[in-house]
DNA sequence: CCACTCATGTACCACTTGGTACATGAACCA
DNA sequence: TGGTTCATGTACCAAGTGGTACATGAGTGG
């Protein structure tokens, strides 16, 4: 995720400009209940400027849920063979915590229809267990479906140990969970570890 | 979380009666966007009559995500010494998934600040581990510490997978995920299954 | 019957909202 | 130089916002 700082400091058009700014901002207390004028005075520009280049107040929640998930699956991209406690060292560092909240809260507003949002919900889950499945198959030896339901599970573990991260702030203790769940997937791998299942 | 319905049904006084209301509709396309008019028209009453039992906007607010989060509190109290699967079972009911769409609409919002919604955050975690850690304990004759670590492990697989079957509405397959964490935590509690860990 | 409280409706307030019209400036190309 | 395009600023609009003032019932206890 943290594509999204980085985009910030390259951007030229000044469409890009903006909304390399609004992401920073979105990052930083929320945007969703923002208004044109609020949000434009938070990053140094004009209402009328963000309807120029976007359109309308939609266009513009609709390019940063676009961004945010762009960032998010150029994140997945480069995780194929990582490590689980790499990943969660990775994700739990506190300076991801923003734009995790802001996934959050567009992925909560996603659920109730927001409109602009619609995208996200379908590229919640698939990509990531596609981007980490093989990864999981190659190292474990499972065999695809049993990989992808490992990697549906890792993504879940990792997001609701997220929740409870950005709620408690507790890295450590949350840690230590991760850390659990870990042990298990790792003993689950080899399937004399555990009874093996039929289903 | 069904405790909610059920309220709706038991209202006399007048602000119990417009609470119970909204919250039926912040179950129905979300509540956190909607203007005090709006949300009124569509459950019968007028702003005024928001203002007037509740104070203000954010009175509403807190009030509506109070009694979710007690709720909660009561769902959670009921959850003692019943087994993983028929939780699962229960909290993947597709009847109360508008109640969890609130919930992690709610959540999302705390996590950027908005007012009213601070103790959301507070009791996100904890009331659940303590509901469901002694049960564990028990049951698994695991020490107090162990059965919370579990107890939050198991928390957040549940939300993840929740967040997961609210955007997917794969019923089915994220159950199958469920049961595959379900028997790595059976096996967990043996601890011979897996390598014991000396964290 | 009167006084009082609770609940509700009507009308209004100042302010903010998303969006538009229009002028202006800067850059570039003829 | 003049025309054209992109970016930006100023001013405005109708609509909607949360909130308030005030009148009016409905019910209740004296």
């Amino acid at each position: 995720m943290n594509q999204m700082v980085h985009l910030a400091m390259t951007a030229s058009q000044p469409r890009e400009r903006l909304l390399a700014a609004a992401l920073e901002q979105a990052m930083h207390g929320g945007i969703a209940d923002m208004s044109l004028r609020e949000l434009a005075r938070a990053i140094g520009t004009s209402h009328r400027m963000l309807l120029y280049h976007f359109g309308s107040r939609e266009g513009l929640l609709t390019a940063v849920a676009f961004a945010v998930e762009e960032a998010q699956r150029a994140e997945v991209a480069q995780l194929v063979a990582v490590d689980a406690r790499r990943l969660w060292q990775h994700f739990s560092d506190p300076l991801l915590w923003p734009a995790e909240r802001l996934f959050f809260e567009l992925y909560g507003q996603a659920l109730v229809g927001r409109p602009g949002t619609e995208e996200f919900l379908s590229n919640a889950i698939e990509p990531w267990v596609s981007a980490i499945a093989p990864a999981i198959s190659r190292e474990a030896g499972l065999d695809e479906r049993t990989a992808r339901l490992e990697a549906r599970l890792a993504v879940a573990v990792t997001r609701g140990l997220l929740l409870d991260l950005l709620a408690t702030g507790d890295r450590q203790g949350v840690t230590e969970v991760f850390e659990r769940y870990v042990r298990y997937a790792e003993s689950g791998y080899r399937p004399d570890a555990h009874q093996p299942g039929q289903s």
